[in-house]
DNA sequence: TTATTATATGAACAGATGTACATATAAAGG
DNA sequence: CCTTTATATGTACATCTGTTCATATAATAA
């Protein structure tokens, strides 16, 4: 008998072909994740249509204002969010026109 | 002087009220967290317009059949993937429409 | 029946992730 | 100068995640 059954005599090396490079998939990985965090996603979700200091952030979302820091620190490495300083107050903003589309479609999955 | 500064006087219970509640953040998050993988974004990539039996997923991503199945066993849980037995054999496809938009999105992120 | 093939699953373990705590930096006021 | 306010960052630690290994299940063949 052959090594694999008739019915999934598949061509590999064309399936192969359509798979991304690994530094792009560890790259759309990477972007993915960002939305992977429920903090994030809430911090994401009130810098929209506005920009927030750091403190507002911390406080709106109730967390302490160094999580929020490096939570922050992630949105800026991934370019979802751009910041303008002012003073000792820093003000973020998002940085992404596709951030809602993203954030529609995921609602759109999770309320099937 | 005042607790806070004029000049990010908001209002923090208006600002709240935008934020999703708690449980919605955190199915929101799941749902991300799935795309969050390299292994589950190549397994996504090859099933795109087509099914596809355990061992040849495992052959075409170059991982082993167990770490394949686990990973489809997520892509299951989260409503990603369908799957179809026959046999032996058991065969997985897409089960969302919105997949190839998510990662349309996500490619002119990392691209820009 | 036993052997083989295809897939699934539980346990273990290394590595990644998010938060808290302590501390650093930097601006502004006194 | 010193103090306060706003923000950032390094470290530690508990939790989560993905893979491997061993094993289970289920279908088919011999």
């Amino acid at each position: 008998m052959e090594k694999n059954s008739e019915i999934c005599n598949e061509d590999i090396e064309s399936i192969k072909s359509g798979i991304p490079v690994e530094e792009e998939s560890q790259d759309l990985s990477e972007f993915f994740k960002v939305f992977g965090d429920p903090t994030r996603l809430k911090i994401i979700a009130i810098l929209e249509n506005r920009e927030l200091c750091v403190h507002v952030i911390a406080e709106a979302v109730d967390m302490q204002q160094t999580a929020v820091s490096h939570q922050l620190k992630i949105l800026r490495q991934s370019r979802l969010v751009k910041y303008r300083k002012e003073g000792k107050h820093v003000f973020y903003s998002l940085n992404d026109n596709h951030i809602k589309d993203l954030l529609r479609i995921g609602l759109e999955h999770i309320k099937e």
